[in-house]
Formats: C-alpha cells, structure tokens, sequence
DNA sequence: TATCCGTGGGG
DNA sequence: TCCCCAAGGAT
C-alpha cells in the first residue's frame, strides 16, 4: 500500500502541488461543498477558464441550493450561457431540489448520497466527497487517467472508458492517510492539468518524470481502439445548439426565427421536440418557444 | 457498450 | 484550416 517506491511518488507528486497549484474559487478554505459541486458540474466536459465567470455569477446569484432549487430551471438555463450541453444546468438544479427535499439543503457529504443525485456519476460523486470533505476516493478523472497510465503503464493515453486494470492501479496508489488521498486526488489532477498534458506534455516541469514508464520506454504513441472523434457539422447537437443561443437571447423564439437559424425543416422540427421532451424549452403558444419558467 | 449531448480555444 | 479535446453522465 505505502511501499518505499510509493511513498516518493506520493511526496514528489504532493510537494509539487503545494508550490504549483492553481488558486481557484471552489479550492481553499472559503469554498463551501455548494461551490465545490457546483464546479464539478460545470466542468464536465468544460475548461476550466470558460467556466470561472460563470461560476462566480452562479454562486453570487444562488449561494446555496436552496436558493436554486428555489429558482426556475429556464433561469438555470439562462445562467450557465454557453458553456455548452445545457442539460447539465437542469441537472444542477434538479440536484439542488434534491439537495432540499432529502438532505435538509445541505449537500450530502456520503458518496452514496452524492451519486443518487440528478447528474452526479462516479466521478463527480467522489470529487466532492473527496475535494469538498477531504475523503479518501478514488478519483478517475481524464486528467488522472492519463498521468497513471503513463507513469505506471507506460503508454501515452487511457483507454476509450475506464478499465478494471485502471482502478486497480488508481486504487494501490491511493495514500492510505485520509486527508492525504484527498490531497493526492487534487494533485495528480492537477498535475494531468499543468503538465501531463494531452499533447505537449512538460516533462521538464514533471516532478514524477524519472519514474515515468512512458518517458522511459521512450514516449510510444498511443495504439489502442481508435478515439473516435464527435462529428458536429450538420448534427442534431449543432441544431440544438443554436436554437437554445436563440432562447437564451431573448424572451422566447419564433417558428420563423429557429427557420432562420436552421433551414432543414425535418431536423429543426426534430430537435424543437427533443428540446421541449428534455426540458430545455417550453412551447409558450403555437409556433413560439421560450426557455421554461 | 456505444452513442448522444455544446462550445470554444489551441496546435 | 482542420482536428483534437476539456474535472462526464445518461441511456
């Protein structure tokens, strides 16, 4: 568990973090479990500096979820603006209603909790146990996956979705310190953040870098199934995308609007119905569309 | 398990 | 320019 080797792995990557990590809003001692989920959510999928503005508003505007719960889903909506797939905004505010009807508006502090709640995974649900209340987790998220599967397997990225192999690493690797692990969470992400890039990593800058199986073998490049990249021109995910640019601009939409903005008749009115069945959108009258109230 | 779900910046 | 990808989750 804490062999010898360990134990220096865990001191360079920690020391490292402790002169090198980045001040941000939901780190720190005034970041309260609310900020702390409230970014976790946000940075799904979504760098970490398109989402600051945004979660300083969030948290001005809702200090605590209650104070979202209390709030419509179409202002939830509205607030998170662009930082893309909106169903996590609805997500965040269905967790918030949760947050109130099970937990009391406190946001739980049990994984077990955390993970019944409106789009909290895994990860998510072991972020805050672990970033918010300083738990001992395994926390797999792609920056972590990538460090791991370089410097312990020796390969330059993680497979498409997380391996058995992958956890069992993570999961030896795990100080067995409680505040510790937590810290070692935070920093190997970090770490996948600041320098165990994805495509120019700083291996000068890396305080793991002569244990590094992957530097040692010589950097090889990636083998495994091809990472199949999302196509958008033309897509459903596209349509949608500007018709809620559309609903967030205004009060509501027109019919002759979204036509504007999307010509194929077949796809805008297949994606007006995927919006309104996801909850993103409310038809307020015959041929007009406005975010939910 | 594979696919769907937004948006924008950097190499 | 084009392509990749950025603290995933739900189905």
């Amino acid at each position: 568990m804490d062999a010898p080797e360990t134990r220096a792995l865990h001191d360079a990557v920690l020391d490292w973090y402790d002169t090198h990590a980045r001040e941000l809003p939901w780190r720190g001692e005034a970041a309260t479990p609310w900020s702390v989920m409230v970014s976790e959510f946000m940075l799904q999928q979504t760098p970490v500096v398109r989402v600051l503005p945004v979660h300083a508003a969030w948290l001005e505007r809702w200090p605590a979820p209650a104070d979202l719960a209390a709030d419509t889903t179409g202002e939830a909506v509205r607030m998170w603006g662009r930082l893309g797939y909106p169903r996590r905004a609805l997500r965040l505010h269905a967790a918030a209603v949760a947050i109130v009807e099970r937990h009391d508006g406190e946001v739980p502090r049990s994984y077990d909790d955390l993970v019944a709640l409106p789009g909290v995974g895994d990860y998510t649900a072991s972020a805050v146990a672990s970033f918010a209340f300083g738990q001992r987790h395994v926390v797999l998220d792609t920056n972590v996956r990538r460090v791991l599967v370089r410097a312990v397997s020796g390969r330059e990225l993680p497979a498409p979705a997380v391996t058995r192999a992958e956890r069992d690493v993570a999961t030896a690797l795990l100080p067995a310190d409680e505040p510790t692990a937590a810290t070692w969470a935070v920093a190997t992400m970090e770490l996948g953040a600041l320098v165990c890039t994805a495509r120019r990593p700083a291996c000068d800058a890396c305080p793991i870098a002569t244990e590094c199986r992957w530097r040692a073998a010589g950097f090889p490049a990636y083998d495994g199934p091809p990472r199949r990249g999302q196509a958008w021109d033309g897509t459903d995910r596209q349509c949608r995308g500007r018709i809620m640019a559309l609903a967030r601009e205004g009060d509501s939409v027109s019919a002759d609007q979204v036509a504007a903005a999307w010509p194929a008749t077949d796809q805008r009115e297949r994606c007006l119905t995927g919006l309104v069945a996801d909850g993103l959108l409310t038809q307020v009258t015959p041929g007009r569309w406005a975010l939910p109230g």
